[in-house]
Formats: C-alpha cells, structure tokens, sequence
DNA sequence: CGTCAACTTTACACCGTGTAAATTCCCGAA
DNA sequence: TTCGGGAATTTACACGGTGTAAAGTTGACG
C-alpha cells in the first residue's frame, strides 16, 4: 500500500492524460518542484514548501499524492523517466569482458547516483517510519542489487572472478560498495571530484572481486 | 551546546555522584533503558517509551537530559565507558607490522560496531534536523577517521602502502569502508555472520591499500 | 445555462517533542 | 521536631509537521 491511514479505495489510476502537449500539468510541477527543492541533498523540506515552489497550495499536493512518501516514490519514478536511468543501466551490459562491464556498470551507476542523491536521501530519511518509503527503497536496491549481480556472473563466467568468493559474496561486496552512503562520504565528506570517485570505485572492485 | 533552543544557562556540569556504590541513580537507569530499547537498532523509539522503560515519568526524563538529542549523545559515551572502547582501540596500535596493525584496527572498530548500532541508528536519523546530534556523530566520526589515518601511516611507513595513493585517498578509502552504513548492510541485508564481515574488510582494505 | 473537475481556503485532529507549574515525598540538618 | 530542598510526579499546554474534511471559487465544455 501507500501512506498511513488503510486507504479503502485504491485510487483510479495517475490520470488519462487530458493534456495535449504543452505546459506541465500540476501533478508535474510538484514533482517537478519537489526534486528541485531535493536536489543537493537539502533536508526539512515540507510539504508546504513544495507546495510553495509548485505554485499550489499545500492541499493541492495532496490531491495528487495521498502522503508525503507516495510524493517521494513519485519523484523518484519521475526522476528515473526525465534521466532514462534504465536505458544508461542497460548499455553497460553491452560490454564484451567482465572486467569491462564491471567498469561499465560502475560508471553507469556512478552517474545516476549524484542525480537521485537528494530524493533518495528524503526517502531513505523516512525509511524507517514509513512502510510505503521503505519498500520503495527496498525495491530500489533490489534493483541495484540485481545489476550487481549480473555484472558478477560476467566475471565469473569469464573465469575472472576471485576465487576466493562465492557470486553471491561477490555481489554483496559489490552492492555494499555501490551505496549512497558510501557516494555520499567520498564525493560530500572527503571532498573528491565525481571521476575520482568513479575510477576509485572500478579500482576496488576490481581489486576485490576480479582474480 | 546541547538542544533546540537558545539555552542561556549551560548547565552546571552532569552531577557530583552523590550515590555510594548500588543502586544505579536515575539518570544510569534511563540512559540504560534507552540503550536496552535501542540495541538491535529498532527505530521510532520515543521518550515516553525510555521513561517507561527506565520505571520514571516522561518529564522526569526531561530533568536529566534537556532533549532527545543529549539523551541519545550520552547513551553513546555511557556505553563506550561500560565497553572500554577507548582502549580497545589504543591496543590495536600495538601490532608491530603496518599490515598487522591495520587488521587489527578493523577488528577492533568491528568488535565496536554492533554495539553502538542501535544508539548510532537513532542518532544519524537526527542528524539532519538537531545541530546537537550532527556535532556529535562529526565528533565520532573523526575520531574514526583518526584511527584509519593512524593506521595508514603505519603502513606507509613500513613502505607497505600502494603506491597508487596518497596517505589522505588512503584514509578516505578506509574510513569510507568502516561505516557503519557497510556493516548494517553485510550483516544485516546480507546476512554476514559478524566474522565474515571483519574478515573480508580486512581482505577488502588490504587488497585496496597495500603495496 | 449548468455542471464537473481542479484548486483554494479554512479549520481541525493527531503525534511527538519540549515547557511550565503545582504537588508529593523523603532525607538530612538546624 | 521542624524546616528546608532536591527529586519525582501529575497535569496541562505550546509548537510544528502531517494528514483529513468540507465549503467555496473558477473555468472549461457540454
């Protein structure tokens, strides 16, 4: 489900689309207007403030989205669709080596990573007081788990993983060393520049998972 | 300074133990409930629930502790003294190797962190809204980051270090490691026994930081 | 002209934190 | 023995942010 109260009525649907082709609808501009708050990784935004910045009222916003997490989510899907995270993701299984496309998806999720920084750190903020947050984070890392994964069985099946670790302790190295927290530490707390971060990256996981 | 609003009194120091040697006063009591309600990290533990569980009103909370945030800090420096963590880490400094020492420094902190896991859980979810909480765990993390700089010079000393770094990336990269957020997530979504996950940070920092 | 949907305004309930003050209880010193 | 005074207790309330509820406004389209 979504937000707190048991919501009897599962909602009709997004919206059929009445809107030709021009200026943004209103649930856009909250969105739109939510991620430009986020962007940066800023915290305390409210709900008023977003509302503000869409040029709506407070009680518009939640004519479009039940609670503040199902805002969030929404972002966060808007997000991914503006940026075409999926398509980037899939281009780096293109690579012919596994050691090729470990570095290929490590810089595929390196750049997405600064852009969903700052919704991603409000979601994961109510991770643990919102059930609707927390799957949809959940779900999320699955998904990152999974490229993960694949990007290990690549290795492996090019004889070029460590033996020493099994695919599945391989992928959870991987997926631990992909986090935001850890983007977040070494690009905000320590200061390094993006490219940094992403070569320092493909180096340890290299060092780490490759044999 | 301690909590939200513009204290002008600072407070006249925590007490002059007036207690002989039993019972444990009011304060330890609360400040033990709050660890017992907080170890395993479970979230959304409220004031009220601290205070029940220490057997003392809400408010009698409040004469101890001006806020969450302070309740929370000293928790974390209440179990550091209960658990000798100060020198348990100063003894990883007496490894004789540069590569012995930083194993040992890994499990030492290691053999820390499920410890404070729950207390720190509570206190980085306050981070972004208390100036208190966010003073605190900077405290922390910089004595953290302390240690990885020790243990890095001490391998670069022994000319041990990889070339490849300086003693700062070398830092960054090890303290980057060590963060709670890795730990949660091996041992907790991953579901690494607590040696596992030392065992491959100390493989993982080797590999990323040794010649 | 009527009506339907989107949006606004106003108002309020709920929760958790923190403040305030009056009251009880007990202990130790004059 | 009485008189503090400290430590709690109880009760009450302010505040801020989220979410609900309902009545009123506006504009497009039949």
């Amino acid at each position: 489900m979504s937000s707190k109260k048991p919501n009897s009525a599962p909602k009709p649907a997004p919206k059929p689309a009445p809107n030709a082709g021009q200026a943004p609808d209103t649930r856009t501009r909250i969105l739109g207007a939510a991620l430009e708050l986020l962007s940066g990784g800023a915290a305390g935004v409210r709900m008023s403030d977003i509302a503000k910045a869409a040029g709506v009222s407070r009680q518009a916003v939640y004519l479009h989205f039940p609670a503040r997490a199902d805002l969030l989510i929404a972002a966060v899907r808007h997000l991914d669709e503006l940026r075409e995270v999926d398509r980037r993701l899939e281009e780096s299984r293109q690579a012919k080596s596994g050691r090729a496309r470990l570095a290929a998806f490590i810089a595929a999720w390196a750049g997405y990573l600064p852009e969903i920084h700052g919704v991603a750190r409000a979601l994961v903020a109510m991770y643990d007081t919102d059930e609707a947050a927390r799957a949809a984070w959940d779900d999320r890392m699955a998904a990152l788990r999974h490229g993960c994964a694949a990007a290990v069985a690549a290795l492996a099946s090019d004889g070029a993983l460590n033996p020493a670790l099994t695919e599945e302790d391989a992928t959870d190295l991987l997926w631990t060393l992909l986090s935001h927290h850890n983007w977040e530490r070494l690009t905000g707390d320590c200061g390094w520049a993006q490219e940094r971060y992403v070569a320092a990256m493909q180096d340890l996981a290299a060092r780490a998972l490759a044999a």
